[in-house]
RNA sequence: GCACCCGUGGUGGAACUGGCAGACACGCAAGAUUUAGGAUCUUGUACUUCGGUGUGUGGGUUCAAAUCCCACCGGGUGUACCA
């Protein structure tokens, strides 16, 4: 048979919808399995090979699945509220729901020509009523629940796009969609407190199976610390500064205080200091500069003493300064430290700079050089002198602080709470009424969705407000509490909202009544397998794990934990090695590949390309030969006649489908392929085949190349469609061959390599190898020390 | 800076728990076939003075090290003055 993709490949997709057989079956008495890979973001540009790849990883479990009994969900919808699409609409005056429209049918036509097994009939796009309409509902909840405040406080705002950033859409001071600069504005923002739930989300972790580095970056992010706070008086007022510090146990060495630009305590006694002119500067300095600026000046300490206030040493009573300095952060802690320069680099630095006193209180290090922060025997500590662990020191100044009602034990995280609003058109409506009676009033359950009005001109105002707020019939309202004149709010949910919540509703993606059933939820919650790449496994999985948990909460999911298991595919490169981008020219179109080379040739090739987990080159010479091996697949075809097993590749069919089984769960897809390449290229040296045999190597690689197997297994007669035909058994017994090959090493050099009956005892094997002329050359005339015996791989004969 | 991961042929990459390094594929070379080949098939392909030597470099543990330990060099990812 030829391999003849370009009819193949869209009869059998034809044929797959017509009979529906990817669709996930409500008969909810079979085992289920539920396979999610990330919804894309329907961009202009279209699909990208990178998609491809990441979809092939759990397109191939989820096929293996089917054909193993289970009842799979493989959905895929579209994350489709976003800033790239509402900019292309500004810019050519096409409303964005059109854009995203197009968009996506675009992105489907793309997916369905590569013949991935999604449940089609399950599709979420998050820009539709029906779906957002949920998302607001959630706020609502969590509003109810005292989760969603307002604060004024510097934002990250990115003047280009005029839109207030998160954190962590404003890393290294770009702003994530447009990468021009981000510059502190003042402004009053919708935060969801997610740091109450920051202990839930990290003891979480505990019950689930991430990868290990996915784990420790959502560790990280979360930034749990266990510490102590600590009060230093201020002298001569009857008042303290409070600090949270980790390393309690180097308190007799503080010589210094520092707080951030920021803090109150600077007005408070402003009547005091001295030098408040020289002090205001230094904020104003401050101020100007972002927070990128601010942390990246590691360098150089800056800062101020604050003359007319000093502190006071708990530990020994000391009398030290206090200085304000932008190393210390208003955000993090108290907003205050206490400096030990002696142990810790920062402190260091800033003594050395400001010439302050640097005692040591841990030997172990050499302080007129740099900081020691590693463990040794306490010294100047009064009563901690001689104490030699660290955690002994610290447990002993957090007895002393407590019994003098000096601080406490602590715990800090790095995570902040969640800025939950932009100023734009393209998002979900916070549904929230301004009352100038009754305050912010949530907008009734049944009033949602609060439908995002239509308009013409969607490009934010000048002082950064949302396009809505010039929508006079959305803006005035009723305020459901008190009937009276109200303002709706016009900010609009960030993106991830809607991602926050989009595998809940794949399981019942047509409710009207509730986000999901919990019949439905029951049966197909938690995600068994959930594949993404690394750049989402914090934000958007802490997010989607804090709302997740939120609603088990509240009693309306019935699982603590969203994804049971997640992993991530390495980023394809391009030809040059580079990152992919359109910029650089070196963007590879599935598309083109399909229409040259088939959709089969295209899924192998990502999965053959390298580690599934790594990042690998894209490279067309390779792609050729993956095009050569489904040819050969198809070529087998000819040579394939009569029942049963062939004697000769018994063995070797029953390795390859063990090997392929276990290879794909454990996501080793290139090693999978390269079996199956290894097994052709055997099966062409031997000459012919079972057409029983054949099925067993179609059944094997349809996951792979469904297209290509549902033809060769129609033409020799397959029951069905091969993509849901039952997966193929191997039977350990037949794995083993009837002789094996024994590497024998003479004082651990491989000297000669000799073939034995598989049923050999070591007595029989290390005859044979003694008896070849080539070990024997060697050990003749000399002692056997010892023999070194591995059953079925090596002997190694130690001779003196 | 810190944390984590990774350094294997001309290339992408294999190598289970320490047990024959280089599977599989690309590329390249020679040959066959073809009007032709960017098609197909066959053979070869780490280096070598043919003793051996080889998994970034230098040490160590072991009968045996790509794999474990120590130091260093190089690259990637994350994070960033987190007290």
């Amino acid at each position: 048979m030829k391999y003849d993709f370009k009819t193949q490949d869209s009869k059998w997709q034809k044929k797959w919808e017509e009979a529906g057989i990817f669709n996930a079956s409500a008969d909810h008495s079979k085992p289920k399995f539920y396979g999610l890979v990330e919804f894309p973001y329907p961009s202009g540009a279209g699909m990208h090979v990178g998609h491809i790849k990441a979809y092939s990883g759990l397109e191939v479990i989820s096929r293996k699945r089917r054909m193993e009994g289970y009842n799979v969900l493989f959905p895929i919808g579209f994350d489709a509220y976003g800033l790239p699409t509402e900019n292309y609409a500004i810019k050519t005056g096409i409303h964005p729901r059109l854009v995203t429209d197009r968009n996506i049918e675009k992105f489907t036509s793309q997916l369905k020509r590569v013949g991935f097994s999604f449940d089609w009939t399950r599709t979420v796009d998050t820009t539709d009523e029906k779906y957002y309409k949920w998302t607001q509902w959630i706020f609502r909840k969590m509003f109810d629940s005292g989760l969603v405040f307002r604060a004024t406080t510097l934002v990250n705002y990115c003047p280009s796009c005029r839109v207030v950033l998160s954190n962590e859409d404003s890393q290294g001071g770009k702003c994530d969609i447009c990468h021009s600069d981000v510059i502190q504005k003042s402004k009053d923002v919708w935060y969801l407190r997610i740091t109450e739930y920051a202990d839930k989300l990290l003891e979480g972790l505990n019950h689930v199976d991430y990868l290990p580095n996915i784990k420790l970056q959502q560790e990280n992010w979360i930034g749990r610390s266990e510490g102590a706070f600590a009060n230093f008086a201020i002298a001569g007022t009857g008042d303290y500064l409070r600090i949270y510090t980790t390393r309690c146990d180097t308190m007799f060495g503080v010589t210094f205080m520092v707080i951030a630009p920021e803090h109150p305590i600077i007005e408070k006694y402003a009547g005091r200091i001295k030098n408040m002119p020289e002090l205001e500067a230094y904020r104003a300095e401050c101020a100007k500069k972002t927070e990128f600026e601010r942390t990246q000046l590691v360098k150089d300490k800056t800062g101020v003493r604050i003359d007319g206030l000093t502190a006071v040493n708990p530990a020994n009573g000391k009398e030290i300064p206090i200085y304000i300095s932008d190393y210390v952060m208003m955000g993090y802690g108290t907003g205050a430290i206490m400096a030990v320069p002696a142990h810790d680099e920062r402190d260091y630095d800033f003594a050395k700079k400001f010439g302050i006193d640097i005692i040591e209180v841990i030997k172990g290090g050499d302080i007129s050089k740099e900081a020691y922060t590693g463990d040794g025997e306490m010294v100047n500590s009064g009563f901690l002198n001689g104490i030699k662990t660290k955690k002994e020191a610290i447990d002993k100044m957090l007895a002393f602080l407590y019994e003098n009602g000096l601080g406490e034990k602590g715990v800090q995280y790095k995570m902040k709470d969640w800025a939950f609003n932009r100023q734009r058109y393209w998002g979900e409506p916070i549904p929230i009424v301004h009352c100038p009676r009754c305050g912010m009033v949530g907008v009734p359950y049944d009033e949602l969705p609060l439908k995002l009005p239509d308009m013409e001109n969607f490009a934010p105002g000048e002082g950064g407000e949302s396009p809505l707020a010039k929508v006079e019939s959305f803006v005035n309202c009723i305020c459901p509490k008190c009937g009276g004149k109200a303002r709706r709010e016009t900010d609009t949910m960030p993106q991830w909202a809607g991602s926050s919540w989009y595998f809940l509703r794949y399981c019942d993606p047509h409710n009207d009544e509730c986000l999901a059933s919990m019949d439905e939820l029951k049966y197909w919650m938690p995600v068994d397998w959930y594949n993404g790449g690394m750049e989402h496994v914090t934000r958007h999985m802490i997010y989607s794990r804090f709302w997740h948990r939120f609603l088990y909460d509240i009693g309306f999911v019935p699982t603590a934990e969203p994804y049971a298991k997640r992993t991530a595919q390495g980023l394809i490169l391009g030809p040059d090695g580079d990152k992919m981008s359109k910029s650089k020219g070196n963007v590879v179109d599935p598309n083109t590949i399909v229409d040259e080379y088939g959709a089969d040739v295209l899924r192998v090739y990502v999965l053959f390309m390298g580690d599934y987990g790594s990042a690998a080159p894209w490279n067309e010479n390779s792609v050729r030969g993956c095009k050569r091996f489904l040819e050969r697949v198809a070529g087998l075809t000819d040579i394939a006649s009569g029942k049963g097993e062939t004697k000769s590749l018994e063995a070797s069919f029953h390795k390859t489908v063990k090997k392929v089984s276990a290879d794909i769960e454990a996501m080793k897809y290139n090693t999978a392929i390269a079996a199956m390449m290894t097994l052709i290229n055997e099966i062409y040296d031997h000459g012919y085949l079972t057409t029983d045999e054949l099925g067993v190597f179609v059944r094997l690689l349809c996951p792979f190349a469904p297209h290509v197997c549902e033809e060769i297994w129609e033409s020799i007669g397959g029951n069905g469609f091969c993509s849901v035909a039952k997966w193929p058994e191997w039977d350990e017994s037949k794995t083993v061959d009837e002789t094996v090959q024994y590497a024998v090493q003479v004082l651990g050099k491989l000297r000669a390599v000799i073939e034995v009956p598989a049923d050999f005892s070591k007595e029989q094997v290390l005859t044979a190898a003694k008896a070849d002329p080539k070990v024997a050359q060697f050990i003749n005339g000399k002692t056997v020390v010892k023999e070194i015996f591995v059953p079925g791989k090596l002997v190694n004969i130690v001779v003196k």
